[in-house]
RNA sequence: GGGCACGUAGCUCAGUGGUAGAGCAUCACGUUGACAUCGUGGGGGUUGUUGGUUCGAUCCCAACCGUGCCCA
């Protein structure tokens, strides 16, 4: 006999453990099946789960526990990748409380501490994904750092490099200047501050006027080497050609005409500081003006400013430049403004752009195939409005900045000469050889410093983890993979890179689809962050209600193009309905429901009929669902069939069997009860896979006597019997429902038992009550049944359904004022709706240009609320006299 | 500034060119042999606003208002 309630926390682990133990999640390379295979986003390696990753990952265990059940060879490929800035952070910080300095460390000691820190307390997500019951083939976990993908890495350089795709450039890169490395443009976060334009004036030279430009960062004018105005602007045409004199500095810089000026924007006039503005950059460039970088690494002032300003940091700076300018009357009027200011996003700090030698891939050239792959679908996106966002970066793509100065990372396979030439090289060895033969020669070469950013390995991860550059099974059975799956954050990073690398090396896309799911937020819809303390963590929702609740709440409202609302509160419903069904199996065990042999087909009895019938439109609409990618629907479907079908009308028609003595009608309910619920357990395994297990196990009459776990189970083909009478049980629902409604409107005794009478002409009613009066005495407490021919006596009520009437009688247990009032509601509903369709079908329009089925359908419906109107009116005349 | 979503019951969300749904919350009744983590029943909607297309719009289109996100 079951407990009272499922607890998930004794479960859970036990079952997950078992899966493990019988490499339940194993992946076969079988030619003959068809394969699917999914490789994880990788998570990072200092991660922990937050609700992203819960999301995330619950779909990819749905879409692959069910491909597993239709059979297919599956792969789901786990991993992470060995984030590189964030990971470097986390282990500086754990040596900062030793009191040792990265910076004391060769690479090679700070690289062994990261691998200590790493089998020590890196990697915890892949725990957590286990908590969340991923079925990841884990003996397959591979790590972007390990030595197959590490050579990937190598081999992916040196062939870009050979083929003139990744080069080495001195380029103004995104400096963050408390991490002392580069990054990418998308680790760059542009947040809207409140800061001020400094208007100020620099005398032209050779002359009393003045020019006034405008700036939001005026410790930068220490770099000025120009002054740019718009070509049509008449206020500074006479400027043009001529030079000011910097400030401070008091140095000539040249005045040029340029449409990156624009003449509505602050002054009109903007000073031009090649060396640390991107779009200034472009400028000086244009019009061949001097680059001088007045930065360090550390954002502080270098040798190229004045001694006063050396060595200080650039918020310091700007004070006294604000000072000395106001000192020497130079500052003409400050604003107030709102602008754009770029932040590491992890570091947090302002980030510089800074001017430094970097390695480049030109993403422009691998773009233009990742484009056509998608343009002819052979990689599709769902929903497929992400196609936009995909081609828009993709068109505008940016020379990929690949190198960063960190020590944990790839280190660059490059070696330098002592006249700088550069040889890129698979090894030291290699390099050497390379140097002899150019030089004639031994020389000395030192090796590139700087590591490969972490998505440069990421991008090759769909197929380094099938064993890529080999050519191993793996790669033959599961590539290209079948699905990614993501949010929409990660387009860029991900999907972009994956598609850019992939075609590159091997040729095909890396995925044949990719879909988009939401972001979790929070109640109110705000982005769950740790600084704005609004993050519900997956893990204590797990511990308090399991991981199938979460899983099926994440999965009911995953519904394609909308972002998620998390609320505890869902959480809290979707554990009452595993609960439901445990107390659903509850009845059906104390029912001595067993599993015998049967045919489905030889089903006599109309419950058991239709609810295999109901079973069967609930399969159909689940696969198809889950096939599509419509989570909502798929968990919507099976929660409704369960809860709504199964237990609120199957469970409780099979009480009148069960209590009844006709032993073969108990027999055949006992095993269709077993089908439906192993057949049930099945589907509802991919969104559930704990308690689905359990239960699987711990109850014979739902596996079945399958030695299979649920796990390894087939998705069910549901065989239909061979009658079908389901008109009858809709009628019989719908009179239960009005007998329950006017029932409990009326305010009748729970337990007093009614009569009901009828006429022989209401043919369906007369069908229905002949047929389960038991069944309406059991649900609806109603124990007489009369054929009558006689009038209405006083206290019978009426009640109707689908156009016939049945009484039910009240005499001496109810107010008859109630039914009156009960009556005059029914009838203004039914004249608004009369009103609604009678309008419909007087106008002409309508009738001439509707199409035939909706004009009779329109007309039916009329003349059903006709004909009932007329019969309230009757009854309600009836009470008046 | 450019782009993408979204606006439906008190809340969170589905959905559909022809009768607008669910869960939670709420109200009434109920501890009946699966289930109070529950049952039965009820109340609750001008589908953001204004136009257009259409016989018919909550759905399609346009503009606007509001909210969120991405890019610059």
């Amino acid at each position: 006999m079951l407990e009272k309630y499922y607890k998930h926390e004794l479960v859970e682990k036990q079952v997950y453990d078992g899966w493990e133990k019988d490499n339940d999640f194993k992946s076969f390379t079988n030619n003959e099946k068809e394969s699917y295979c999914i490789v994880i986003p990788p998570p990072n390696v200092t991660g922990t789960l937050h609700m992203g990753h819960a999301l995330n990952n619950t779909l990819q265990d749905i879409l692959i526990r069910y491909n597993r059940m239709l059979g297919k060879n599956v792969l789901w490929q786990p991993g992470m990748d060995h984030a590189g800035i964030a990971t470097e952070m986390v282990v500086e910080r754990e040596l900062d409380t030793k009191n040792i300095k990265k910076t004391d460390l060769s690479r090679e000691e700070f690289v062994k501490k990261v691998w200590e820190w790493k089998d020590i307390s890196g990697g915890q997500i892949l725990n957590q994904l286990k908590r969340l019951g991923s079925s990841c083939d884990w003996e397959r976990e591979r790590f972007t750092f390990d030595k197959g993908l590490s050579e990937a890495v190598k081999y992916v350089f040196i062939k870009l490099y050979e083929d003139n795709l990744i080069y080495k450039d001195k380029r103004l890169s995104n400096w963050d200047p408390k991490l002392k490395t580069t990054i990418s443009d998308l680790e760059v976060i542009q947040k809207e501050v409140k800061g001020h334009l400094w208007y100020i004036d620099y005398q032209i030279e050779d002359s009393d006027e003045v020019i006034t430009v405008a700036t939001t960062r005026p410790e930068t004018m220490l770099g000025d080497t120009g002054i740019a105005v718009h070509p049509d602007d008449d206020r500074y045409k006479k400027f043009v050609g001529r030079h000011a004199i910097l400030p401070i500095v008091n140095k000539k810089i040249k005045i040029v005409a340029d449409d990156y000026a624009k003449s509505d924007q602050g002054s009109g006039a903007v000073k031009i500081t090649p060396a640390h503005d991107f779009n200034d950059f472009e400028v000086g460039k244009r019009n061949n003006l001097e680059v001088i970088n007045i930065f360090d690494e550390n954002a502080c002032l270098n040798e190229n400013a004045p001694k006063k300003y050396r060595g200080l940091d650039r918020y310091v700076v700007r004070k006294m430049i604000i000072e000395d300018l106001s000192a020497i009357d130079s500052l003409n009027k400050i604003e107030e403004n709102e602008h754009t200011v770029p932040y590491g996003d992890r570091s947090n700090v302002v980030i510089e752009p800074w001017l430094t030698d970097q390695w480049f891939v030109d993403a422009e050239k691998l773009a233009k195939k990742a484009i056509e792959k998608v343009k002819n679908k052979e990689t599709s996106f769902i929903p497929t409005n992400w196609e936009k966002t995909y081609f828009e970066w993709m068109e505008n793509i940016q020379p990929w900045c690949i190198s960063r100065q960190l020590m944990w990372g790839h280190q660059i396979p490059a070696w330098y000469g002592p006249d700088k030439k550069i040889f890129v090289s698979n090894s030291y060895e290699e390099a050497l050889q390379a140097a002899f033969e150019h030089y004639g020669k031994n020389v000395e070469l030192k090796q590139d410093q700087d590591v490969l950013d972490t998505w440069f390995s990421s991008a090759l991860w769909p197929f380094s983890t099938l064993g890529w550059p080999e050519e191993t099974k793996e790669l033959n059975t599961f590539y290209p993979t079948s699905v990614l799956v993501t949010g929409f954050d990660i387009i860029f990073f991900w999907v972009a890179r994956m598609m850019m690398m992939g075609l590159y090396f091997t040729g095909k896309v890396p995925f044949k689809e990719v879909y988009v799911h939401a972001l979790v937020r929070d109640e109110k819809g705000q982005k769950m962050s740790k600084s704005k303390g609004n993050v519900i963590d997956p893990l204590i929702l797990m511990d308090q209600y399991g991981a199938d609740a979460l899983r099926m709440t994440l999965c009911s409202m995953a519904a394609q193009g909308r972002d998620i609302k998390l609320s505890t509160q869902r959480v809290e419903g979707y554990r009452n309905f595993i609960t439901k069904i445990w107390n659903a199996i509850k009845f059906c065990e104390m029912n001595e429901c067993k599993f015998t042999e049967f045919e489905i087909k030889e089903i006599q009895n109309t419950f058991n009929i239709w609810i295999i019938h109901e079973l069967h439109k609930c399969e159909q609409s689940v696969s198809v669902a889950i096939e599509n990618y419509k989570f909502n629907e798929a968990a919507n479907t099976l929660y409704k069939f369960t809860w709504n079908i199964f237990c609120d009308w199957y469970i409780e028609f099979s009480k009148a069997i069960y209590f009844s003595d006709n032993e073969v009608k108990k027999e055949e309910t006992r095993y269709t009860s077993s089908y439906v619920l192993n057949k049930l357990m099945i589907m509802l395994h991919p969104i559930m896979p704990f308690f689905t297990e359990h239960l699987w196990q711990e109850v014979d009459f739902i596996n079945n006597k399958s030695d299979k776990k649920v796990i390894n189970s087939n998705w069910p083909t549901i065989d239909l019997p061979n009658k079908s009478n389901n008109e009858d049980i809709e009628s019989l629902m719908q009179i239960i429902s009005a007998i329950r409604s006017a029932r409990s409107e009326l305010n009748v005794p729970v337990k007093s038992m009614l009569s009901i009478k009828y006429k022989d002409d209401q043919t369906q009613i007369k069908k229905i009550f002949s047929t389960y009066d038991q069944t309406i005495e059991s649900i609806a407490k109603v124990n007489r049944f009369n054929s009558f021919d006689g009038e209405r006596l006083e206290g019978d009520i009426q009640i109707i359904v689908n156009d016939e009437i049945f009484y039910l009688s009240l005499k001496g247990i109810i107010d008859f004022q109630e039914e009156s009032k009960r009556l005059k509601k029914n009838l203004l509903k039914i004249n608004k709706e009369i009103e609604k369709v009678s309008n419909k079908l007087n106008s002409s329009k309508f009738i001439e240009n509707a199409p035939q089925d909706i004009i009779s359908e329109q007309k039916d419906r009329l003349q059903e609320y006709m004909s009932s109107k007329s019969k309230i009116e009757d009854a309600i005349k009836s009470f008046s006299n």
